[in-house]
DNA sequence: AGGGGAAATGCTCAACTGGAGTATAAGACG
DNA sequence: CGTCTTATACTCCAGTTGAGCATTTCCCCT
C-alpha cells in the first residue's frame, strides 16, 4: 500500500522529489474532538488515514505551520496543539526517498469537517475497542483479546520471554487482578502487534486476506501504514495530559454544566470518575466560574451553567491541575 | 553566526547539499552524565554546542540512529534515550536549506569523553546558574535577575502586558514568596531570553558585544544558535522524568549507597530532598536491593551498597515510580 | 581508651489528599 | 402528588507526605 498524500500539493515546491535527492518531511494530525460522551478523531480515507501532508517551511515554527496548515485545510481553529512524535522508519521510505513524519497532537471543538477530502470524524474506540472502560471492562478483553494473548504467551521460545510477555499482558491488560491503568495505550497497541493481532502486522506476510473492511474487526478498525500507531500515542498523551493540565477545556462549548465535562474527561480517559470528587477538585482549582445561567434539559434538576476560566494560564501557568482519575 | 556541523561527513550523503534541493535532518543530543553532586552535558566546540550530526536514515528507527552514532562518536554506552523535541524554525534555515533538527535526551555513566572532536562534559549549571538550589534560592536571583526582570516588567506597553509579565516572572523564579518549581527550567530561559537577559536573544542586534568568553555571565554561560534552549528542554524533562520513573539509575555506578542516589536525585532536581523520606519511597517500591557490601568512605557510619533492580522495569512496566520532590 | 563527628537507620506524628458513601434539594413528568 | 433524575452539600476513613526526634555504628583524634 502506497502513502497517499493528500496535502495541499502546491505546497511540495520544498521537497525534493527526484529519488535520492534529499529528506522530505510529512506533518501528521491527530486532531481530537468531542464535548460529549465520544471522542472523535479527524480521519480521510474512508477512517483509514490521519490527516497529513508535506511540510513546508514558510513559519516561524512547525507548531505554527501545523495550525496554519490545518486551518486553512479544515477550518477548524485549533485550541490546543502539541508535537507528539517524529518517525523516520525505514521501511516508510520508498525508492530513494527518505520520508520523516512529525506528528501532532491538536484539540478543537467539534464540527462538520469540512468536505475538501473524504474527510470524517471517526470515533476513537473503533480502532481500540478494549480501550473503553466506563462500562466496566469490554467484553472483546475476556471473550476475544486474552485467549489470543494466552496462545501467543504460551508459543513463546523460551520460559524467559514466556514470562516477560505474560507480565506484560497483564500489566497492560490488567489481567490477573492488576488494575486497569488507561494511559498505556500505545503499550497495549505494541503489545497486540507484536502478538500479531493487529491487521497492520500482518500486512507483509503473503496470504493474508485484506482487512475486514465492514465493521470493527476483532483487533479493532486498521489505518494505513503505521497510523493507528499515532493515533495511539495521541490518546495515550490526551490521557496522561488531562490529568494535570487543563486541556479538557478546549473541547468544551462555550458554556457547559459540570456534568458534560465530566462525561468528557471520562470520555477521553476511558472509565469513570466519582461524580462529588469530580466537582470538589474542579471548584477547588477555580478552574470554571458560574455564568448564573442553568440548563434545563438535564432530565432533572437543572445544572448551573459554567464556563472555563482563561485566568487559569496566567495565574498559574503551566503549573498543572488535576482531575480525579485514580492510578491504581 | 553558521552552524558549524561536526558530524561523520561520511554520513552526509543522503543530504542534498544544493541548495533549495530539499529538506536536510539534524541530530542534536543532550547526553547527561553526572552521578555525583554534579550534573553534566556533553558538547563540543568549547562547551558553546551540543554534539550534533546530519541524520542517516540506515537504521530500524530514529532512536536506534541516534543510539548508534552517539554510541560510535563518544563509545559511550547510552542507558536512556528519549526524543526531546523537532525543530524547523525558519531562521535556522540558511540559503535555500531547510533543517530540521530532532533532539534527544540520553543519559549515560560519566566517562572521560572520546578526543575525536573538541569534546568535553560541562557542568549543566553553567549554563543555568539560576537553576541550582540546594543551597537555596542562589543569590544570582535576587541580586542580578530580579532587578533587570522589574525593569522590564515595568517597561511593559500596557497594564495587561506588565500584569502578564509580572505573574510570569513571578511563577517561575518564586518571587513573591511564592514556591519555586524546578521543572519550569524551559520557561525560565524563555522568559529571561523574551526579556533580553540572554546573550542569545541579542544575536541580531547591531553593536551588541559578543559574549563575554570567561567564565559565567550574569545570563549564564551561552552556546550557539538555540542550543542552550535545546539544553533548558531536556533538563525540564530530565527533571519531571525522575519523578515517576527510574531513570536516575542510569547516571549510577553499578553500585551505590542511598546518600549517593540522593545527592545525585537532587543534583538533578537542583534542590534538597528529606533523608528519611526519600529512603522510605525507595525502599518501600524496591527500586534497589542490597548487595551485601558496605561502603566505609563515607565519613560515618558505613552505608550498606545497594544496586538498581532491573526486575522492576518487568515487573511493573512504564508504570511509574516516586521520588519525594516536593511540588509545591 | 574515650569523646566527638558524621552518616546511617529506625520510629513517630500531624496534615493533607484521595477515594467513596450518605443525605438533601430541585426541577420534570406522568 | 409521587417518582425519576440529576444537582449539590457533607462526612468519613485510609493512605500518603512532609518533617522531626532518637539511636546506632563507624572513623578519627587526643
Amino acid at each position: 500500500m502506497d502513502f497517499v498524500r493528500r496535502g495541499d500539493e502546491a505546497e511540495a515546491g520544498v521537497r525534493a522529489d527526484a529519488p535520492g535527492a534529499g529528506i522530505a518531511a510529512d506533518l501528521i494530525a491527530v486532531l481530537v474532538a468531542g464535548s460529549c460522551g465520544d471522542p472523535r478523531v479527524l480521519t480521510i480515507q474512508d477512517k483509514r488515514a490521519l490527516p497529513s501532508g508535506p511540510f513546508k517551511i514558510a513559519h516561524r515554527s512547525l507548531q505554527s505551520g501545523l495550525r496554519a496548515w490545518v486551518e486553512r485545510q479544515t477550518r477548524l481553529p485549533l485550541g490546543y496543539v502539541e508535537q507528539l512524535y517524529t518517525f523516520a522508519d525505514k521501511d516508510r521510505a520508498g525508492a530513494g526517498q527518505q520520508v520523516i513524519s512529525i506528528s501532532y497532537l491538536g484539540l478543537t471543538r467539534e464540527q462538520p469537517a469540512s468536505g475538501e477530502y473524504e474527510a470524517g470524524w471517526a470515533g476513537w474506540y473503533s480502532y481500540f475497542p478494549w480501550e473503553d472502560h466506563r462500562l466496566g471492562a469490554p467484553a472483546i478483553i475476556e471473550e476475544r483479546l486474552a485467549p489470543r494473548l494466552r496462545a501467543w504467551i504460551e508459543a513463546a521460545a523460551n520460559a524467559d520471554i514466556r514470562h516477560d510477555r505474560s507480565q506484560r499482558a497483564a500489566i497492560t491488560f490488567g489481567l490477573d487482578g492488576r488494575p486497569w491503568n488507561e494511559e498505556l495505550v500505545l503499550q497495549r497497541y505494541e503489545l497486540l502487534f507484536e502478538a500479531r493481532l493487529i491487521p497492520e502486522a500482518r500486512r507483509g506476510e503473503k496470504g493474508v486476506a485484506r482487512d475486514d473492511p465492514n465493521g470493527a474487526p476483532p483487533g479493532g478498525r486498521s489505518m494505513i501504514l503505521d497510523h493507528r500507531r499515532i493515533l495511539a500515542t495521541g490518546i495515550a498523551r490526551l490521557r496522561a495530559k488531562i490529568k494535570y493540565h487543563p486541556v479538557v477545556f478546549e473541547l468544551m462549548p462555550e458554556t457547559f454544566t459540570l456534568l458534560q465535562l465530566q462525561r468528557c474527561v471520562e470520555a477521553l480517559a476511558g472509565r469513570l470518575v466519582h461524580k462529588q470528587n469530580f466537582r470538589r477538585l474542579i471548584e477547588q482549582q477555580e478552574l470554571v466560574e458560574e455564568t448564573g445561567e442553568a440548563s434545563q434539559d438535564t432530565g432533572g434538576r437543572p445544572a448551573k451553567l459554567f464556563r472555563f476560566r482563561r485566568a487559569v494560564f496566567t495565574e498559574r501557568a503551566i503549573v498543572g491541575t488535576k482531575l480525579p482519575i485514580s492510578k491504581a
